[in-house]
DNA sequence: AAGACGTGGAG
DNA sequence: TCTCCAAGTCT
């Protein structure tokens, strides 16, 4: 790894940074703004960074409101029914987060007497917090020099000295680089700075280099390659799976399992129904096919759903266990949201004849 | 240490 | 339409 000679201007970056958040802060629901003379609440800011990991501010808004507002602390969180709370994730994606949540909040609550911890190493130490988010919330909430590189900060740093490394081997020296750039001072305010940077400035196409405020000590723009940083691998081809889901119903309520608790939407609530293979395989004996299907895409395959309608009295109905869901309440029951556009199909398909 | 793990918005 | 990707973590 080359490390470069510091440059002297290197400590105005932080300044230069800083400058530009006192007076371009976003104001979000969980931000304390530079200048306010309000703490930033550990819980609020955990919590906005578990929603945040990989997911944009406009989806999380809504969810980090709906969490305060039934959970407005985390021994709260903690006594909360595991059921709830993942329902209440349903549709925010990467449901291993709401178990983690969970998990944390009840370790908070039994080791740490219900007040997290407020060092980077402890934080680290905790289900669902890596790297980042230790860091993170050490320099939000507890104001703890700590160096927080997320993908934003990645680009950031990565132009900002001109690091051609293609990721993943990169990130030793783009950690290098934001470390020697993270000041003592602010360091809660610089790491939301480069974040917000990153977002709406230093943006993966078409940065807006003419209004950034650390143009002028960044190599990559003075190289004209900024907007090619930082380099990553090709991705792999998004395989196609297909599977069958039943529609079973009784009186106006239809049969809801719960998947299990790891794997694809694990311990979320869901429509019973076969594995999902490259083929689709036959509908399953007593089921009747609907021919409808819907398309939905996860990250590392896409899937293609059949729905079957399956009778309530049926040999297999019976082996589901389950619970049954008044259909006119459906919203309410947290599905993710592949059944959830499953579950819209049906009904957009018409009213059926129960069996 | 790659691959698993969701979803919706932007270009 | 299609590709990229967003405040990553876990195994």
């Amino acid at each position: 790894m080359t490390v470069e000679q510091p440059d002297p201007k290197r400590g105005d970056i932080a300044v230069r940074l800083l400058d530009w958040y006192d007076g371009s802060a976003r104001a979000l629901p969980w931000r304390v703004l530079p200048g306010s003379a309000k703490r930033g609440d550990p819980y609020r800011i955990w919590l906005s960074e578990i929603m945040l990991q990989q997911t944009t501010v406009a989806a999380v808004i809504p969810y980090f409101g709906k969490f305060t507002a039934r959970w407005p602390d985390v021994v709260a969180l903690a006594e909360a029914d595991e059921g709830e709370v993942m329902a209440a994730w349903a549709g925010l994606g990467y449901y291993a987060r709401a178990r983690n949540l969970i998990a944390c909040a009840r370790r908070v609550r039994d080791e740490h007497g219900g007040v997290f911890p407020d060092s980077e190493a402890a934080l680290r130490n905790l289900p669902g917090i890596g790297d980042y988010t230790a860091a993170a919330i050490a320099a939000i909430a507890f104001d703890r020099p700590a160096t927080v590189v997320d993908a934003n900060v990645e680009r950031v740093v990565a132009r900002l000295f001109a690091i051609r490394e293609t990721l993943p081997q990169g990130k030793r020296a783009i950690r290098a680089a934001a470390a020697s750039i993270t000041p003592e001072r602010r360091p809660g305010d610089f790491a939301q700075a480069m974040m917000d940077l990153g977002s709406r400035i230093c943006t993966p196409r078409n940065p807006d280099c003419p209004t950034c405020p650390l143009a002028e000590h960044c190599a990559g723009h003075r190289l004209g390659i900024a907007a090619a940083l930082p380099a990553k691998p090709a991705r792999r081809p998004r395989p196609q799976r297909r599977g069958w889901a039943y529609w079973v119903e009784r009186d106006g309520a239809i049969l809801l399992v719960r998947r299990p608790g790891k794997g694809m939407l694990g311990g979320m609530r869901a429509l019973p129904g076969g594995a999902w293979d490259d083929e689709l395989g036959p509908a399953p004996v007593e089921t009747d096919p609907t021919g409808i299907a819907v398309q939905h895409v996860f990250t590392h395959f896409a899937l293609e759903l059949h729905l079957a309608r399956l009778p309530a009295q049926s040999r297999l109905a019976g082996e589901l266990a389950g619970e049954w869901w008044p259909i006119e309440s459906l919203d309410g029951a947290g599905l993710p949201t592949l059944y959830a556009k499953a579950a819209r199909a049906i009904a957009a398909a018409g009213p059926m004849e129960g069996s």
